[in-house]
RNA sequence: GCGCUCGUAGCUCAGUGGAUAGAGCACUUGGCUUCGAACCAAGGUGUCGGGGGUUCGAGUCCCUCCGAGCGCACCA
C-alpha cells in the first residue's frame, strides 16, 4: 500500500468510525523517519486536536485502535511521542511495492505534448562547462516528463544573428583579410572551433575598447540580418557566414552525440526573428508594445517587472521579439500542452516580461510555457567565468578531467563511466542555486557518484547472472532483507517528488542512499548457496531494476560491467 | 535603490512544517584464500547568517536586518 493510498484509507475509516471528515484538515502521511518508527507516519492527530482542543495522544490512541483493523496490510499501528501513528506494513505488502518499484511511474503528463528547450548554445561561440550542465539538466527533465507520460520533444534554440554574431563576424573578416571566403580553406578542420572561439574574443574586445571597430560592427550587424531575411547565399559575406554557421553546428552535434543528447530540432534565431519581428509589430499596432526612443518595447512596471527592449532603434528584433518568435514558432510546430525552457537563472527577470508581454495577446500560450531555471557553474572560489576573458572553462576540458580521473583509478578509461561521472555530478545538486565546480569532486568516481551507482548496479548483476536458482520472494524477510525491501518500495514516490517538481537531484540522493542500504546489505549477508538464496535473488533483481531505471532517468548509462 | 536566486560541518552539498539536522570529500584506523574493495566498518565535528514572530512542533513558513551572486532600455 502506498503512501496515497494510505491516506485516502486513513481518511475513510476516520469519517466511517468517527464521524470526521479529514479531508479538510492539512494532515500528512510520509515516510517514517526511523525504521523503528514503522514504515509511514501520519500527523493528523496533531492537525485535528488543534482545532478541537483535546489531546491529539488519545485522539491517535483512538484511532489507531480501528486503524490496525482496517487493512490486512497493516502488520501493526501504533501511536508514539505526542500523537504520532505509525504505520507498519506486513513484509508481503512491502514485497508487493518492492516488486513493482522499478516500473510504476507517474501519469502526470500523460497524454500530453511536450515540448523541452534547453542548452541553446550561440553559433560562432565556444561550448562552455555551462551549457554541459544545463544539457544534462535538461535531458534528465525531459527523461522525467517522459516517463510520466509525455509526449516528449527536446529542442534547441540558438542566436545565429545578433551582435554577438557580428563581433565574430568582423573579427573573422579581419583575419582573412577582406570578405574572402576562400580563405576560409586554410583552418583546418580539426581547428574550426577554437579558431572561431578565438575570433569571438577578438571581436568581443574590438567592440568595448575601439569606438571605430564597434560601429563597424553595428553595421556589419544589419547587414547580416538582411542575408537572413533576403536567403542570401551567393554573396562573399553570405558565404562566409553561412560556412562558419555550418562548422558551428558540426561541433554542436558532434559535442551532443558524444554527451548522448538527442535534438529533435535546432530553432536557429534566424527562422524565427523575422515571425517574432511581424508579431511585435502586430501587437505593437494593438497597444502591447510601445515606442519609446525609437524603440519598440514592453512596460513590465504595471506587473512589478521592468521595461525590455523588443525592437531596437535600427529596426532589428532583440533577443525578446526573438523569443517570441520562438515561442510562436513552437506552438505552430507542436501545439504543445507544456513548454519546458531551461536555462540559467541570470535570464528569469528578463523572461518573466517576455511572457508577461505574450500573455496580453496569447494568454493561452504564456500559461503552458514553464521557465525552469538554474544556478551557474562557478569555479573555487566563486570565480565568474567570462568566454570574453578566457578565464572559462570548456565542456570539453570537463569530459578531459573526468576521463583523466577514470584512466588513474583503473588503467583505461570507460566513457559510460566518464558520463556518468560528469552527468551526477551536476545532477545531484538541487537546481537553482550556483554550484561550484570542483575537478576532484565534480567528476569523482567515489563515494556519492555516478560511478558509485554504475559500480553497484553492475555487482548486483553480476550476481544475478551467477546464480542459479530462480528469483522469488517467499515467506517473511529478516532484518536486513526488509530495511532493503522498504527502501526499493519508495522509488514511485521519489520519481514521483522528481516529476512534480522537475528536479532530477531527487533520484540522486535516493539512488545513493538506496545503493548505500544494499551495499551494507551485501557486505553481511551471502547469497548463493544460503537457504535464503531465492528471496535474496528477487531483492537484487527489484534493486537492481531500480538502479537501472533511476540511472536512466538521469541519462547516465547502467551497463553490466564496469 | 528595486527585483530574482541563495546563506546548513573545514570544503562541496542533501534535508514535502515532524521524532536525535545528515551525506560525500578530506583526516585516522581496521576489513579482500569467501557471490565485484569504484565497497564496507569505526572515529567528530554545527550560533542551520543574526534577531523577532506563527505553531503542539521551525533548517523549512512570516517579518526584519546582515552577507553573497545575478538582473534592472536598445547585448545574449
Amino acid at each position: 500500500m502506498t503512501l496515497q493510498q494510505v491516506k485516502t484509507l486513513i481518511t475513510g475509516v476516520i469519517k466511517r468510525e468517527f464521524k470526521l471528515d479529514l479531508s479538510s484538515f492539512e494532515y500528512e502521511v510520509g515516510y517514517a523517519a526511523d525504521q523503528k518508527f514503522g514504515d509511514y507516519y501520519c500527523n493528523a492527530a496533531f492537525v485535528v486536536a488543534r482545532e478541537l482542543k483535546v489531546s491529539p495522544r488519545e485522539l491517535a490512541e483512538r484511532w489507531a485502535k480501528s486503524l490496525a483493523q482496517a487493512s490486512a496490510e497493516f502488520k501493526s499501528v501504533t501511536v508514539a511521542g505526542p500523537g504520532f501513528i505509525n504505520i507498519t506494513l506486513t513484509d508481503s505488502a512491502i514485497g508487493q511495492l518492492a516488486d513493482g518499484a522499478a516500473t510504476t511511474k507517474p501519469d502526470t503528463f500523460h497524454g500530453q505534448v511536450v515540448v523541452t528547450e534547453y542548452s541553446d548554445p550561440n553559433p560562432f561561440k565556444v561550448l562552455h562547462v555551462g551549457h554541459l550542465y544545463t544539457s544534462v539538466v535538461g535531458d534528465a527533465i525531459t527523461n522525467l516528463v517522459r516517463a510520466a507520460g509525455g509526449e516528449v520533444h527536446a529542442v534547441n534554440f540558438g542566436g545565429d544573428v545578433g551582435l554577438h554574431v557580428a563581433k565574430s563576424m568582423w573579427a573573422i573578416i579581419q583575419e582573412l583579410g577582406g570578405e574572402e571566403p576562400s580563405k576560409l580553406n586554410h583552418v583546418k578542420a580539426s581547428e574550426r572551433s577554437e579558431w572561431m572561439a578565438a575570433r569571438y574574443v577578438e571581436g568581443s574586445t574590438a567592440y568595448e575598447d575601439d569606438e571605430v571597430a564597434k560601429s563597424s560592427i553595428i553595421s556589419l550587424n544589419k547587414r547580416l540580418y538582411a542575408i537572413i531575411v533576403e536567403g542570401d547565399h551567393t554573396t562573399p559575406l553570405a558565404i562566409i557566414y553561412w560556412t562558419c554557421r555550418s562548422w558551428s553546428y558540426d561541433y554542436f552535434d558532434a559535442f551532443y552525440t558524444r554527451i548522448g543528447t538527442k535534438f529533435e530540432k535546432y530553432y536557429p534565431e534566424s527562422e524565427n526573428a523575422p515571425l517574432g519581428l511581424a508579431t511585435v509589430r502586430a501587437q505593437l499596432a494593438k497597444g502591447v508594445y510601445t515606442e519609446s526612443d525609437g524603440a519598440v518595447v514592453f512596460k513590465g512596471e504595471p506587473y512589478g517587472l521592468h521595461t525590455r527592449v523588443f525592437i531596437n532603434s535600427n529596426g532589428l528584433p532583440t533577443y525578446e521579439a526573438k523569443d517570441v518568435g520562438l515561442i510562436m514558432a513552437k506552438w505552430r510546430d507542436y501545439h504543445f500542452d507544456h513548454s519546458i525552457v531551461i536555462t540559467g537563472n541570470d535570464i528569469a527577470e528578463y523572461m518573466k516580461v517576455v511572457l508577461k508581454s505574450l500573455e496580453q495577446f496569447e494568454p493561452e500560450l504564456a500559461r503552458r510555457t514553464t521557465h525552469i531555471t538554474h544556478g551557474n557553474v562557478k569555479l573555487v572560489g566563486g570565480v565568474k567565468m567570462a568566454s570574453r576573458k578566457g578565464n572559462f572553462l570548456r565542456a570539453v576540458d570537463v569530459l578531459d578531467m573526468a576521463t583523466e580521473a577514470n584512466q588513474a583509478a583503473n588503467g583505461t578509461a570507460d566513457p559510460q563511466v566518464v558520463l556518468g561521472a560528469v552527468k551526477y555530478g551536476f545532477l545531484k545538486h538541487r537546481i537553482g542555486a550556483d554550484l561550484v565546480f570542483i575537478p576532484t569532486e565534480s567528476v569523482s568516481l567515489e563515494g556519492n557518484s555516478g560511478p558509485y551507482l554504475q559500480y553497484a548496479q553492475a555487482r548486483a548483476r553480476s550476481i544475478l547472472v551467477k546464480a542459479k536458482m530462480k528469483p522469488q520472494l517467499s515467506g517473511e524477510l529478516e532484518a536486513d532483507e526488509r530495511t532493503l525491501a522498504a527502501m526499493i518500495a519508495r522509488y514511485p514516490s521519489v520519481v514521483d517528488e522528481a516529476v512534480q517538481t522537475l528536479m532530477p537531484h531527487h533520484i540522486c540522493t535516493y539512488l545513493y542512499e538506496l545503493a548505500q542500504v544494499f551495499n551494507r546489505f551485501y557486505e553481511h549477508n551471502r547469497v548463493i548457496d544460503e537457504p535464503r538464496e531465492a528471496t535474496r535473488l528477487w531483492l537484487i533483481a527489484c534493486y537492481a531494476d531500480v538502479l537501472s531505471d533511476g540511472l536512466s532517468l538521469l541519462g547516465i548509462a547502467a551497463p553490466e560491467r564496469i
